[in-house]
DNA sequence: AACAAATTTGCGTAGCACGCAAGTTTCTGG
DNA sequence: CCAGAAACTTGCGTGCTACGCAAATTTGTT
């Protein structure tokens, strides 16, 4: 990797991090632009280059290593069926944080506790979701634009996610973040069979 | 319903077909929002008190339908199976514009077309999603905080509509949305099976 | 070392969201 | 029907922001 990308990519995660840090310290409507590009001691000027708003850095950290997800995906073992496959996936993208990651905590109850920031949230899993389509559909050997089995099973997952996250959030008591997701792509993967309220017929 | 909602209401419908009548007409960029409140004939500082940027007013009209969704999910018979009265009430929403309205793909062409309209495209459909969470634990009559189910029903058909919406608008040739709905809820409803390249044993 | 390509930066501009404090319309109870 | 209250509109002012453009600087290549 040349050095030019190396700097580029050390900037971005510069400015990504200085908006999240100065963002839970102070609250995101008490940081501007300016400071975040002065954390980092770049131009405010050039924040506009990486970003297009403070909103975007802050979602940033998190999209460009779930964006991962798409590789991870396909160096899961061939043999795997798919769904085991990309709940592995999906493990792994949290694995790094197994619990105690006070840091990622704040910043993921930062964005969705924040109004201003829960819409960019959403922007932010879009794209996540589109990496892990193109890796389903890479895997599966389809074309993504023929087949909707790929962008189905992308939305479904990434909504899991979502939902999984949300809870383990704001439980009390608290839950433990793994069991949450894969319970959760357990559920959807079953196709949400409705929960009966008697035992089931066999 | 009191004068003063009718004319709320109306004005809120007025700014919101505005925005798009001008954001089709010479694309989002090339609209200010001075000329959105003089369509309507109102001060551009109240715009403002409906909307807090253009792309939201775009969003608005169509989101206010579709927050019926709990209504109209509520609505159908209690002996319907939850899938199916998911649905339906689906379909229900969809079923207005049955395919030629014009006016509507216009609409969702522009907003998944237009990257500063993706976002808050994103963002209303998460708003309906909740809506459609709350109807169907109402329906369930479980706490939506306690059980995961309900937000996670709500998200992964949510995700099915947003995903069978996007193919109805790209696909050439062109397809039917209703359709293409039904099977994309009967896929994830099924748990997404993957489909087989033979044929499956039984 | 010299040239090409990418990146940073300052400047200028247009636009926008929103608090606030009148002014205006609608609603309510007698 | 009529006050007084409540809700909504409006104009103004302010600070922040995004982005085009062109010059300066840094990095990559031969």
């Amino acid at each position: 990797m040349t050095l030019r990308e190396r700097k580029k990519l050390a900037a971005r995660e510069a400015l990504s991090w200085a908006a999240v840090r100065l963002a839970t310290e102070r609250g995101l409507e008490h940081v501007r632009v300016d400071e975040i590009a002065a954390e980092v001691g770049v131009s405010p000027r050039t924040f506009n280059n990486y970003f297009s708003s403070k909103e975007e850095a802050i979602c940033a950290s998190g999209v460009d290593r779930q964006t991962r997800i798409r590789e991870t995906l396909l160096a899961r073992p061939a043999s795997e069926p798919l769904w085991e496959a990309v709940t592995n996936a999906v493990l792994e993208q949290y694995s790094g944080h197994g619990e105690p990651d006070r840091d990622y905590v704040m910043r993921v109850r930062l964005m969705i506790g924040n109004s201003a920031l829960r819409g960019e949230f959403l922007k932010s899993h879009g794209k996540v979701e589109s990496m892990l389509a193109e890796g389903i559909a890479q895997r599966m050997g389809v074309d993504p634009e023929q087949d909707l089995y790929p962008k189905l099973m992308a939305a479904t997952v990434s909504g899991a996610v979502r939902v999984a996250l949300g809870h383990w959030l704001h439980a009390t008591p608290k839950v433990e973040l793994a069991p949450t997701l894969v319970e959760a792509l357990k559920q959807v993967a079953a196709g949400l069979p409705p929960p009966e309220k008697e035992f089931p017929v066999s």
